[in-house]
DNA sequence: AGGCTGTACTG
DNA sequence: CAGTACA
DNA sequence: GCCT
């Protein structure tokens, strides 16, 4: 069986402007599909286009804004981590596996192929048309399985959160405590610590925003562990005993009890404003970021002239990239690839996110699920145990060098199921809805 | 003192 | 190779 | 940031 994955997010906007689909991802987009990348150049969005080639009932396009260059001020609760997440309702992943054995899978020309391709992203606001795609071959998954997956029901986003209060303490059985079911779930309104926990989360907000990976974590960690704690926290002597929390947070837990507020939170103010506003970029990290900071640059206007050429498309797309995706757009859009790609091969098999999801694939399901955070344990538990986990697969009997430098690349052992690679990791399967932190 | 995920692209 | 991004 |  051939399938065809699609990848479709904002992001995948500058891989087009870019003129190119970047090699990790398909080849439905073939590199020489200069007509998309030139629309996309020249054009902006496709507001006028040829009616003929527009399709008759499609919702009207997004009109690109004009970058603004202003701070974008989020509301706090609205940011984080689950954002991307939540944003990309439709994704793919390009999954390396057999490549380069991968049966051709059209008798189109190239060139044909090209037309179709840059016909139906012609005709869409560039943004909103930035696709891509892998072409994969299951060589292990028969048509009878895949049907079957399809047809399988889907996991609903809200579906069983609302039993938070009486969950049962489970007793962890993970290392670090990243993965107990107790991690998932806090009672926000109802913590006795939860002042605390606010306080903490805006410490957190600026390391997250000043990219510090490390602070980052702790802070995670911490907060998480608050928020599973029942009990009020009295002091110091209470804080420190929560795992997670260190010497350093307790201190500052401290003040928050004793004065209700954290003065360190109040030197932190502009410089996390910067870098925020500079990190939004989509190219730009923490590092790039400070580094401006510290040229005295504050500006989007000031640091225009400094950017590569992926990182000015970022900017030119500012808005829209920190923009979410209305799911209605997304599914427009996944039809009309769809409708192209069948087009190519009428045998292919075309899976966006909604039917992607529920496909065996473990591997790839549980990389796409996320989240983040969720992935980053279970790999971590996999290097403890001797494996490695990827988007691919859970590889057994791999041998780590000093360094963690990965002298071989395991054994295969497990990569159809989520349950399989649950199973062999020792954690209990949990549903998507629980999967984040 | 040093780890805290694994992989891929960019420049 | 460091920086960035993705889940 | 915390943990080992």
């Amino acid at each position: 069986m051939i399938v065809l994955m699609i990848d479709l997010t904002h992001r995948m906007a500058l891989e087009l402007d870019n003129v190119l689909s970047i090699p990790k991802y398909g080849r439905l987009l073939d590199p020489d599909g200069y007509r998309v990348a030139s629309t996309l150049k020249r054009g902006g969005p496709t507001s006028q286009d040829d009616p003929t080639t527009a399709p008759s009932n499609s919702s009207p396009v997004r009109p690109v804004k004009h970058k603004k260059y202003s701070y974008n001020t989020d509301d706090e609760a609205e940011r984080g981590a689950k954002s991307n997440l939540d944003a990309q309702d439709v994704i793919g992943v390009p999954l390396g596996r057999d490549r380069e054995n991968a049966p051709a899978t059209s008798t189109l020309s190239s060139a044909e192929k090209d037309e179709m391709v840059a016909e139906f992203v012609d005709e869409r606001d560039p943004l909103a048309s930035a696709i891509t795609a892998d072409i994969i071959e299951l060589s292990d998954m028969s048509e009878d399985e895949a049907d079957e997956a399809d047809g399988q029901q889907i996991v609903t986003e809200n579906g069983g959160n609302g039993s938070d209060g009486k969950k049962s303490r489970k007793q962890p059985s993970i290392q670090g405590g990243a993965l107990t079911k107790e991690s998932f779930y806090g009672d926000d309104a109802n913590n006795p610590n939860q002042y605390i926990i606010d306080k903490l989360k805006e410490m957190l907000d600026f390391y997250e925003r000043t990219k510090d990976q490390w602070r980052t974590i702790g802070y995670r960690k911490a907060i998480l562990a608050i928020k599973r704690h029942s009990n009020p926290i009295l002091g110091k002597q209470d804080a420190i005993q929560i795992p997670g929390v260190g010497t350093r947070l307790a201190e500052k837990i401290e003040e928050i009890i004793n004065t209700g507020h954290l003065r360190r939170l109040d030197n932190l103010g502009e410089t996390a404003e910067v870098i925020k506003l500079f990190t939004s970029i989509y190219g730009v990290g923490s590092s790039l970021a400070m580094k401006w900071i510290s040229q005295g640059l504050r500006t989007l206007d000031d640091v225009e002239k400094h950017l590569t050429r992926n990182q000015k498309i970022g900017l030119k797309y500012f808005e829209e990239l920190n923009e979410r995706m209305p799911r209605e757009e997304v599914t427009r859009i996944s039809e009309t690839v769809q409708t192209a790609a069948r087009a190519l091969d009428p045998q292919l098999q075309c899976i966006t996110m909604g039917s992607y999801r529920r496909l065996q694939m473990g591997a790839a399901l549980i990389y796409f699920t996320g989240s983040d955070i969720f992935n980053r344990s279970m790999r971590l538990l996999a290097f403890r145990m001797g494996m490695r986990l990827n988007q691919r697969g859970l590889f057994a009997d791999v041998i780590y060098g000093p360094d963690r430098v990965r002298l071989t690349e395991g054994r295969l052992i497990a990569q159809r199921t989520e349950q399989e690679i649950f199973d062999d990791l020792g954690v209990p399967w949990r549903p998507p809805h629980e999967r984040h932190c």
